[in-house]
This record gives structure tokens, sequence and C-alpha cells, in this order.
DNA sequence: GATGAAACGTAGCAGAC
DNA sequence: GTCTGCTACGTTTCATC
């Protein structure tokens, strides 16, 4: 399927006014309510657009604090053993297995430092990872406040 | 500012369902539209909700590849030098400073390999930045597709 | 302080063009 | 893609607890 100029502006719209009537969207890219409607319709069912969200700072949510934590494994161990090793921790607010030298990479949120260290441990509890290697994130510079888990 | 239980399931029902209508989010938490209403206009007022945001499929625009880069600066680089560093580039959609050896940690959505390349030619290119350190993402185990820039 | 019910204006939606 | 009408939602006002 084939993006034209018109749905590619509707999409920009949307990430960044998410809850912005068609018509609003319409009067931003030069179509009408209805044309919009259909175009975000055919958006959401091709798939292009998944969903929508709130934007929330996690920090009012009393997340204040994030990490990096390169994940190590034994041998051979495949994404799907990786994912279900970290998915039940409910800290995590995403996860990569990359290149290189460490097997995953997962971005973890948490209250406070203390938290952390829980979570860490929990985390080297499990069977498959043997080490792991955390950076903790001082500032953000770029990005929008992740969404968070309820705490 | 406090945040009491029914704040905590109505911005919980927000990030799942950002274009809900306030009846529909009434219904799940037990309140009325007006009511819900009045509430996440005190969560917007008060920074909790910073905005909604459409969540797009960032390979649905082409944007297939992604990235994390490891940035080394010289000596006492301070976290607004990075960020006047980084900024310019729009292959960038997050970017840390953080504890440890490297001076941030920035995460890139790029179209291909030859993007990346790209990318970090010109990353490299800036005053501060001396050395990368590049991961690539091989697969996302856990997290929501993350929004785009538009190609 | 908060909520729920009723009002009005507006947006969403389906059909015809 | 636009225009039209019906339905549902968003929003304000008011009474209530």
């Amino acid at each position: 399927m084939r993006l034209d100029d018109l749905d590619r502006r509707i999409v920009a719209q949307l990430l960044e006014h998410g809850r912005a009537s068609y018509a609003q969207v319409g009067d931003r890219v030069g179509l009408s309510a209805p044309a919009v409607k259909r175009r975000v319709d055919r958006l959401r069912a091709d798939g292009v657009i998944t969903g929508f969200a709130a934007v929330v700072d996690p920090a009012a949510l009393g997340w204040t604090t994030e990490a990096f934590i390169e994940i190590f494994c034994t041998g051979a161990t495949s994404p799907e053993e990786i994912y279900s090793s970290i998915r039940k921790h409910p800290e995590v607010v995403a996860a990569y297995t990359i290149s290189g030298d460490a097997s995953a990479l997962v971005h973890v949120r948490v209250r406070d430092i203390q938290h952390l260290e829980q979570a860490l441990e929990r985390l080297r509890r499990e069977d498959n990872i043997t080490a792991t290697k955390t950076a903790i994130v001082l500032s953000r510079l770029i990005g929008r406040p992740t969404d968070a888990p309820s705490p």
C-alpha cells in the first residue's frame, strides 16, 4: 500500500494532536472532515495508525527514574526466551534484541534507585540472564515522556 | 498534587484508548461523562497528561530500521551542547544523557542500513562528538512502535 | 469539595451526489 | 472528494449530596 502526501500530513497532525476533530485536521491539510475520516479509517485498517494514546508525564505518576539495561544471556538464547524472561517485569517499558555484545537492551522506568535495584535483582534471577549492565538516565534530551505503567 | 485511584484508572484507560469518549471512560471507571471530563481537564492542567497522539507503525511509513548509538563527547560537554548537536538530525527519536562511559544514548530510526550510515556520518561530523558506538535493533520485544518523523 | 442530570452546540457518521 | 441529515458526543449550567 502507498501513502500520498495528504496521508503523511494527516498522520503528522494526529501525532501532534491525537484528539483533534476531523474538521480540525482537515483545515490543516486542506480536506473536508468526511474526507479526513475516510483516510484515517483506511490508515487504521492498513495498520499505519495502530491506535491512539494519551501522552503522560511519568514523573507525575511517581516514576521519576529510568535506565537502560544491557542483558547478557546464556549461549544462543532465542528472542522468544528473552521475551518471556522480561515480559513479566512491569518496570520494562521497551526491550530490543540488538547487535553487539549484549543479547538485548531493556528500557525500564522505576520510582527511584531503590526500586531500580529491586528490578535488577529480579531480572538477574531469570535463568537465561547471566549478566546485566545498567546505564541510568540522567536527563532526557529528546523524546516525549513515554507512557508509564501505573504504579 | 495528588492522584487518587480514579485518576489513575482514567489515565490507564486513556493510555490504551486515547480517543475514547468520556462516557466510555466513565463506564469503565464508574463515573459520568462530565465527571470524567473534569478530571481529565484537571490532569491536563496539572501536566499529568501532556497531550494525545496517534500510535503509528514506523515500518508503514518506510522507517524499518532502528538503532541505539552511544555518543562519546569531548571532556566535559554539557547536556545542552549535546542536545544542540543532535537535535538537528531528524533520525533521532529519543536521546538521553546516561551514567557510564558514554555521554549520551541516542535512539534513531532510519529507512535502511544505508540511511543509518549517512546519519552516523552526519553525527560524527559534530564538533563535540569524538566517537560513537552503534547497536542495531534486530527486533522489538516489548514496547509500542514509537512515533516516527515523516520521511 | 465532589458528582449526576439536563441543556445546547458541535462533531461523528452514513448516505447521496 | 463534497454536501446533507441524523445520531452521538463534548461542554456548560444547574441542582444535589
